[in-house]
DNA sequence: AAACCTATGATTAGAAA
DNA sequence: CTTTCTAATCATAGGTT
């Protein structure tokens, strides 16, 4: 399903280090130029300061800076204190560990976002869907006057189903007592029959008889709100 | 026409110093994120080691280092030779200028071949919409048979036409001998009357004597082919 | 200034050369 | 290693709030 793609193109990566060794170099290649071309870029637009060093993984170096490569550095390095003791070190050693965990952890939050809002769009499409085909498993007074009407129809057909099935039944619980071993359809006869006294499935016909599938949900709402009498139930 | 725009989304900027101030600033804000996003990115897809420093216009510092930034910078520093005398500053500041004078030109150069692609894609529309709508004024040997069912007849009615249009100068060749000084328009009469002798317009009747366009590409392909004779002439 | 929105321009993953 | 091609994904200019 979420796998399935119809073209080739980009598709979104993992942020982590790349296992495989060819893809990774030429990964590198695309996005150092797209790296470089983007500083320069800024530095065309707004006329900053910026240096950029990049060692590739073959050792290659490579940099960028505007005015000067050096003249940035050497700013830089005038700015921030001349950090030669252990301590200092080591703190700045974990902060970069710190900012890296936070990358990752960054984007993996992004990725569960992205997948739940596309969840979430599924969803919203499968509702609406639903609601289109199912528009008769609304409460009744949320209906238009044609949706009434379609109801009503549907209705009146169950009457004269539940009707028939009544005889059926009762011309069956009939025979019973007739012929006491006698157990069969009434396929082929217009005359019902009637059932066991003792009859333990469903207070209600089992949704399945009626064809119509609008039915099934009026069906059980007016039976949970009718006192769920014995018997059989009598709808109209 | 070109500086229509259907939406407000993003728009091309021209590679070069922002006048604006504040939206100068808002774009250094926006790609400097980006910048730092895709420095990081190449971080932690690749493990390289990267140093980027950037000054903001208003003096900030940002930076960024992996897997630290000084470290980096020791790296850049002990492999580029000391260079500290004039020359080699001269030299290194003339690279950055060429550089960045190289950039501008390039930009210029893709925004050429941006417009050029531009154009291209509209004259391909156009000449597609032109096929489209003037079928019949390409060699009647490449129509299918329906085209040329329609051009036969249209033909044909150009061959009443002009037949009529004959007959009309006839009628009014021989009024003028009747009637020399008469000249007007035959607004509201049936018979035409004439034209100056030393008619000095085209040899074939006007081509919005036509009614159907379609005869226009291909009358005037016969004329040429035939050799041009004096007097009024005739097609069929 | 900062955050969000949208249409559109720009970048790039994957495959191949 | 670099480049090219294509189809996606991503970034961001110009508004708006």
């Amino acid at each position: 399903m979420s796998s399935e793609r119809k073209g080739k193109g980009r598709r979104k990566i993992e942020m982590k280090m790349m296992s495989n060794e060819s893809n990774l170099q030429v990964t590198f290649s695309k996005r150092r130029s797209g790296l470089f071309k983007k500083a320069s870029e800024l530095c065309n637009l707004c006329g900053v300061n910026v240096a950029l060093i990049v060692f590739s993984p073959s050792g290659k170096t490579f940099s960028f800076g505007h005015p000067n490569s050096d003249t940035v550095i050497d700013r830089y390095l005038s700015k921030v204190p001349p950090q030669n003791n252990s301590t200092l070190q080591f703190i700045e050693a974990r902060r970069s560990a710190i900012i890296c965990e936070l990358n990752v952890q960054l984007t993996q939050i992004n990725n569960m976002l992205h997948d739940q809002k596309k969840r979430e769009d599924e969803l919203s499409h499968l509702r609406k869907a639903t609601e289109a085909q199912f528009w008769w498993a609304c409460p009744i007074n949320k209906m238009d006057k044609f949706q009434l009407e379609l109801l009503k129809q549907a209705l009146e057909d169950l009457k004269k189903l539940t009707a028939q099935h009544n005889d059926r039944i009762a011309i069956q619980g009939a025979l019973t007592q007739t012929l006491p071993f006698y157990v069969g359809n009434a396929s082929s006869s217009n005359i019902s029959h009637h059932h066991q006294p003792n009859y333990q499935q469903s207070q209600m016909p089992a949704p399945q008889y009626f064809h119509n599938p609008m039915l099934e949900h009026h069906l059980f709402g007016f039976n949970n709100m009718g006192g769920g009498g014995y018997g059989h139930p009598r709808f109209f």
